[in-house]
RNA sequence: GCCCAUGUAGCUCAGUCGGCAGAGCACUUCCUUGGUAAGGAAGAGGUCGUCGGUUCGAUUCCGACCGUGGGCUCCA
């Protein structure tokens, strides 16, 4: 007999019992023994701790998506069996596969798909874990043209292979998998796609299907409901609607046009920016969009970052547009003998900058190839280092949170102590900027993720993540060191000793891009801006002709007060105009008419509360100013 | 850049198996002066993404290109 401790319960049985009989628990989709993941069909040979995985952790999840995918790959070789496989592994939200075909899969195919999974799942189908001996395996791959499968095989050592068989159909996997198809009760293919056999674009080009799928219906139908709520959110449509931005195939791709309402919005972000920078003890720069090509050439931009930069030809010399706003920051800094006692030197720039982003990677205003960067490069002595990286963090989570965003994850990514010869730098400089984002961090008790390999060749970083009311992340801020560029361009400040010292240097962007930072915007507040935000905060309507007189009067005294004002006046119905005023997501909505006429009063109606009936104008400007202040 | 899909009025979309291009909303004018999310009528609006080919005739079929979308890749 054996000890088996379930849910902090002991219990004994004979060895050899599978952990499905000992948990007897139909929601279970595999179980941890001794920490270990295995299927429920695993049978338990010694004393262990049995603990049952369920889809509502990240665990259960993808073992659930991975055997729909194994389920989605067995459809594909009914249907189309002349496929070949690559891979198919289970992702954040969902799973894919991705298959060799003649035939180009289309819409239509992925409903066929789906009908054939049905079916594969109605039979309940037992999906069995085999070992099979790596000789025999790749005979059978090599005669069925697998070579994907062969070459996944070829860099596997092991001699047993584990694999997963249900009805036939089996694929190599270390699993583990659900015990049967009959638990995938509810799933949908999203879409069809291409994908470069292990993301390398000398590969051949696959044929992707992505999909999702969850053990019940309501699970499938919420997150379709979420699926459509986010394309109700989507910039690209609010954006132009809403008279924002939009792009023009005149101007070109990846460039922006800021409507007047959007420049409006742009305005109000830039002017909130530079007041809480200067607060902050920033000075404010502008550098040009141009500079000749020896510059790009001493920031070594020409050497690895050219085929993404703009050029031309000036009096016989090479120019570029720039990609990034540093070397103009280095150039300032360089201009006149720097002390320490001037240290920390803080330059920040609404810098626009133009990369040339390769054609297939534009989207919408998240990624253009024209973006103002809210960018600044602080300089700074070693033992400044850590209340700098402090400051900016605190910075940062205070814009962030002004515009509305209370929740991130924050990435701490450090060099690959295993390959220090891939980056630039010191040790010294790696251990003293690494140890400085760590301190920083602690001190500001926020949790963060450590990221080993992950830091870029010229130094590590911290990226965060911001979290939307649908619970999406944007990366926006980042603080980055740079261990590259001071040398590069022989920066240095006069240190106490006399001597001469090379300072630390400090890339950092908050909203990361206007035009991305916008798009964001509108995805997190569908539109409905807050007033300190939107471009219209209130807007006055007349019920006739009559009222005219007063409601401009109205308007004249919201002006008085700041308050960005439109009207409607139009021989409308009113609800005619409160609707669209309502489609127009402004959060002010002033009725006048006989009675408010009289009373010296206006009808009010706020966004999303309705009809709240008579106020004062006093009152209401009150309302108004103070959800500006505390920036509803 | 690559694979697939897609492009008809300002917007959302019909349609033409090759023969003068349609609706709703928006816009203009007129009627209606009305009380909390779309009152009525009339009018105007399109080189059917661009260029080329096939054809008596192309928005429709074919090709190239451009844009957009889903991805891959890249993201200093």
């Amino acid at each position: 007999m054996i000890k088996i401790i379930l849910n902090g319960n002991t219990q004994t049985c004979e060895p050899g019992k599978k952990v499905g009989e000992i948990l007897a628990d139909n929601n279970a989709l595999a179980a941890r023994v001794n920490g270990q993941i295995v299927d429920l069909a695993y049978e338990l040979k010694q004393d262990s701790e049995v603990n049952p995985i369920y889809f509502d952790s990240q665990e259960g999840r993808s073992i659930f998506w991975h055997s729909t995918s194994h389920l989605m790959a067995h459809a594909v070789r009914l249907l189309f069996p002349d496929v070949k496989l690559a891979i198919g592994p289970a992702i954040d939200e969902g799973f894919y596969y991705d298959f060799d075909l003649t035939h180009s899969l289309t819409e239509k195919d992925l409903e066929k798909i789906e009908a054939k999974m049905r079916e594969l799942v109605k039979k309940n189908l037992p999906i069995v874990h085999k070992f099979i001996a790596k000789p025999e395996l790749e005979k059978s791959y090599h005669q069925a043209g697998e070579k994907y499968k062969l070459e996944i095989l070829s860099e596997v050592p092991d001699e047993k292979i584990s694999t997963y068989e249900q009805d036939g159909f089996f694929d190599l996997c270390l699993g583990p998998h659900l015990s049967n198809t009959g638990i995938i009760k509810a799933f949908k293919l999203l879409s069809v796609a291409g994908a470069y056999w292990k993301g390398d674009e000398h590969n051949p080009m696959l044929q992707r299907i992505y999909g999702v799928s969850f053990p019940s219906q309501e699970q499938l139908d919420e997150y379709i409901t979420k699926l459509e709520d986010a394309k109700r959110r989507d910039h690209r449509k609010l954006g132009p609607q809403l008279g924002l931005f939009l792009f023009s195939e005149d101007l070109g791709p990846g460039l922006m046009l800021w409507t007047p309402k959007g420049a409006l919005m742009r305005r109000i972000i830039e002017d909130y920016w530079i007041d809480t920078h200067f607060k902050a003890g920033y000075e404010i720069t502008y550098t040009p969009h141009i500079a000749r090509g020896h510059l790009w050439e001493t920031s070594g931009h020409f050497s690895y970052y050219k085929e993404n930069m703009f050029t031309m030809t000036i009096e016989k010399e090479e120019y570029a547009l720039k990609p990034m706003n540093c070397p103009g920051h280095i150039l300032i800094y360089k201009s006149a003998v720097r002390s320490y006692r001037e240290l920390p030197i803080r330059y920040a720039e609404l810098g626009t900058v133009y990369r040339n982003e390769r054609s297939g990677v534009m989207h919408g205003a998240l990624r253009v190839r024209g973006f103002t960067q809210d960018d600044a490069h602080i300089f700074c002595t070693p033992d400044q280092i850590e209340d700098e990286i402090y400051s900016t963090l605190q910075l940062a989570i205070k814009i962030m949170s002004d515009f509305g965003f209370k929740d991130f994850h924050i990435d701490l990514s450090l060099r690959d102590p295993n390959h220090k010869e891939q980056y630039v730098g010191t040790d010294e400089q790696w251990d003293m900027g690494e140890q400085a984002l760590i301190k920083a961090l602690d001190r500001s008790g926020l949790k963060y993720t450590r990221r080993e390999g992950e830091a870029t060749f010229y130094a590590p970083k911290i990226d965060i993540k911001l979290l939307d009311s649908l619970g999406r992340e944007w990366q926006c801020p980042t603080i980055q060191f740079d261990f590259n560029l001071p040398s590069r361009f022989n920066l240095y400040y006069m240190g106490a000793d006399g001597r001469h010292h090379t300072p630390f240097m400090i890339h950092r962007a908050i909203l990361g891009a206007l035009e991305r930072f916008l798009g964001i915007l509108i995805e997190h507040y569908a539109g409905a801006f807050p007033v300190w935000l939107n471009p219209v905060q209130a807007t006055v309507l007349t019920i006739t002709e009559a009222e005219t007189d007063y409601a401009e009067q109205v308007i004249a005294q919201l002006k008085t007060q700041n308050i960005r004002v439109n009207k409607d006046f139009r021989n409308e119905k009113i609800s005619y105009k409160i609707g669209e005023a309502e489609r127009d997501k402004i959060p002010y909505i002033l009725i006048i008419g006989k009675r408010e006429k009289e009373q010296n009063k206006v009808a009010l109606r706020k966004r999303r509360q309705g009809d709240l009936g008579a106020a004062n104008l006093e009152t209401v400007i009150e309302q108004i100013k103070q959800d500006i202040f505390e920036r509803r």
